[in-house]
DNA sequence: GGAGGTAGTGAGTGTACGGTCACTCATATG
DNA sequence: CATATGAGTGACCGTACACTCACTACCTCC
C-alpha cells in the first residue's frame, strides 16, 4: 500500500496485465507460460522467477480481473443517474457490460469456472464473488433477489459472448441479447 | 432412425457416455482420451478409430448432453402441476436443476464455454443453446423476457456448483443460491 | 575498481499426450 | 478348410510444455 514497489514488483504487475491478455484466449491449460512470457516481452524463465508456478500466475491474474470488475461497478454505481437501489443496479450492470467488450476479463472468468477444479482457482473464484456480489448488495441496496437477479444477468452475458450469439441472425438469440447493453 | 445398430456404432454410444463423465470432471484439455478409454475399459487406439479425433468426441458428447438436458425439460413440463406458461418454465427450472445434481452435464457446458475458441465446439454451443431455448419458449409460450429470465438462472446455477457456493456459510453466499433447488 | 546483490536469459530435462500403424483375434461364409 | 471382414490392441513417434540451472549483464555503494 505505502511502499514504493521494487523493479521486480513492477515487472510482476506487468506480466500480470499479459496473464490476463494470454490466459483469456486460449484458458489456462491452453496457454503456455512462453506465451505470457512473450507477451510481456520476457524470457520464460524469468516469469517462473516472478511466480512460483503456472497455477500462481493464474490465480494473480484473476484476482487482479476481479479487482478490476469491482473498480469499474464502483464508477459505474458513482456515473447513475438515480440513486434509488434499482438505478445503481443498472448503472453497475451497464458498466459491467461496457467494460467486457473487449472480452478479456469475461473470458478470464468463464475459464476459471473450467479450472475451478484446482482448489487455489476455486478458491480465488470464491473471493472474487464474494466481493462483487457483496459490493453490489450494500452499494446499491437492493434487496436480496434483486442481486441474485443482477449476477444471473451477468452470467448470461458471459454466455452470450462465448457462444457468439450476437452474431446469429435468429429469434432466439434476439431473444437472449434483447436488453443486454451492445459494444456499440 | 430405423437402422439396426451395429456393434460399432453400440461402442460409439457407450463411449460417448464415457466422454461426458471424463470430460465433465477435467474438461477438454485437461483430459487425455486414454482417460475415456479408460472409463469405456477400451484401448486408447480404438477410441481413434470410432471417431476422427479428440475434437470430434468433445462434440459428440456435448451433443448428446444438450440431448439429454431436452429431454429433462421435456419430462418435467409434462408434469408441471399447473400448465400457465410460468408454471411451465418453473417445472423445467426444477427439472434442469434436478437434472444436474450429479453435476456431469453441468461441468460439461462449462468446459465446452472454456473450449468455445475450437470452432466445431463453439457451434456445437450455439446448436445446443438454440433448440434448449427455442423449446423452452415454444413449449411453454411464455414472453421473451421470462425466457431469457429461463437461461439467465440456468447460468447462474452453473456458476453457484462451479464456485462451490453450496457449502459456503454465509450471508452473500444464501443470496445467490436462494430458490435454486437444492440437491436434498 | 571491485564486491555483492538483483534483473534477466539460453539451453536443457523429463514427461505427458495426440495420433498412427502393424498386428492379432473372432466370426462368418462358401 | 480357406479366406475375408471387422473388432480390438501394443508399441511407437513427434511434439509441446512445465519447470530447472548454470550462467551473464548491470547496478550500487564503498
Amino acid at each position: 500500500m505505502g511502499k514504493v514497489l521494487s523493479t521486480a514488483e513492477v515487472r510482476r504487475e506487468t506480466v500480470v496485465a499479459s496473464a490476463i491478455r494470454a490466459f483469456s484466449r486460449s484458458g489456462y491449460l491452453g496457454t503456455p507460460i512462453a506465451k505470457v512470457a512473450e507477451e510481456a516481452r520476457i524470457s520464460t524463465a524469468y516469469v517462473f522467477k516472478l511466480f512460483p508456478g503456472k497455477e500462481a500466475l493464474f490465480v494473480a491474474a484473476l484476482e487482479r480481473c476481479f479487482e478490476l470488475v469491482l473498480e469499474a461497478l464502483e464508477a459505474g454505481a458513482a456515473g447513475a443517474t438515480e440513486q434509488t437501489p434499482e438505478g445503481v443496479l443498472d448503472a453497475m450492470g451497464d458498466a459491467y457490460a461496457h467494460l467486457i467488450a473487449d472480452r478479456d476479463l469475461l473470458m478470464l472468468q468463464v475459464h476459471a469456472q473450467s479450472a475451478s477444479d484446482v482448489p487455489e482457482v476455486r478458491q480465488a473464484l470464491q473471493r472474487g464473488l464474494a466481493r462483487v456480489t457483496e459490493f453490489a448488495a450494500s452499494r446499491s441496496g437492493a434487496d436480496d433477489s434483486s442481486v441474485q437477479r443482477f449476477i444471473a444477468y451477468g452470467q448470461l452475458c458471459h454466455l452470450i459472448v462465448t457462444v457468439g450469439v450476437e452474431n446469429i441472425d435468429s429469434n432466439w438469440a434476439r431473444l437472449l441479447s434483447e436488453g443486454i447493453t451492445h459494444p456499440a
